[in-house]
DNA sequence: AACTCGGGGCA
DNA sequence: TGCCCAGAGTT
């Protein structure tokens, strides 16, 4: 164990090197235009999302305000990024649910947040980091296959490899590492086809280890 | 555990 | 132009 956190500190750090800037698309005005967001981002990226949630919330920007819409006029708004009806159906239940069972705020817990429509695992604690700046590890694929393949994850799910991620970082890092697997995850050790022969983490990484050498 | 929703990006 | 990608809900 001791090992692993040596090895997860440097990886950290190559990383935090490397991509410097924190992630700045998701400084939303408030938790509930935030929950929104991160409801649309899934299954797509930030990008997409930034390009209808600029004038969405310029009409929309309230629990109030999405609970009447009908689903047709939202997916109106949205159909440019996919998923648009049952994205849809998700931000208006979610926000009736807000107002009639959290008293018009967005709740703070993981497990209130995963009853609200659209809401799951990631997206809880996407919204617990970024919009209450409290401790969470969100883990979408990228986080997931890019920590297993580096070896400082073996789990065989999402809520196996959040938990060794967690025992792994520092608390006040969790949010930060999260980015950094994404932006690698993206752009070095994609899915499909990474670049191993680019990436500077060959010294750390199993799957280098065990593909390469 | 498999299937569904729906677009954009890229080979 | 067809294949791959990214979460949550439903069956």
């Amino acid at each position: 164990m001791q090992l692993q956190q040596e090895k997860a500190k440097k990886i950290s750090g190559i990383l935090s090197e490397k991509y410097p800037v924190p992630e700045t698309a998701l400084d939303y005005k408030t938790p509930f235009q935030l929950l929104v967001a991160t409801i649309l981002s899934a299954q797509t990226t930030d990008t997409q999302v930034n390009k209808v949630t600029s004038d969405l919330f310029e009409k929309y920007s309230r629990p109030q305000d999405f609970a009447e819409l009908e689903v047709e006029t939202l997916s109106e708004e949205i159909k440019s990024i996919g998923l648009h009806r049952s994205k849809s159906e998700y931000i208006i239940k979610s926000s009736r649910m807000i107002i009639d069972i959290f008293e018009g705020e967005v709740p703070r817990s993981f497990d209130d947040l995963l009853k609200l429509n659209g809401v799951g695992r990631k997206t809880a604690s996407v919204v617990i980091y970024a919009a209450f700046s409290r401790p969470a590890f969100p883990v979408d694929t990228h986080v997931f296959r890019v920590s297993r393949r580096l070896g400082l994850a073996d789990g065989k799910n999402p809520e196996k490899v959040e938990e060794q991620l967690k025992e792994l970082f520092p608390e006040d890092d969790w949010g930060d590492m999260h980015h950094r697997l994404i932006y690698h995850g993206r752009e070095v050790c994609k899915a499909r086809s990474p670049d191993c022969s680019s990436c500077q983490l060959q010294d750390f990484c199993d799957y280098f280890k065990n593909n390469f050498k």
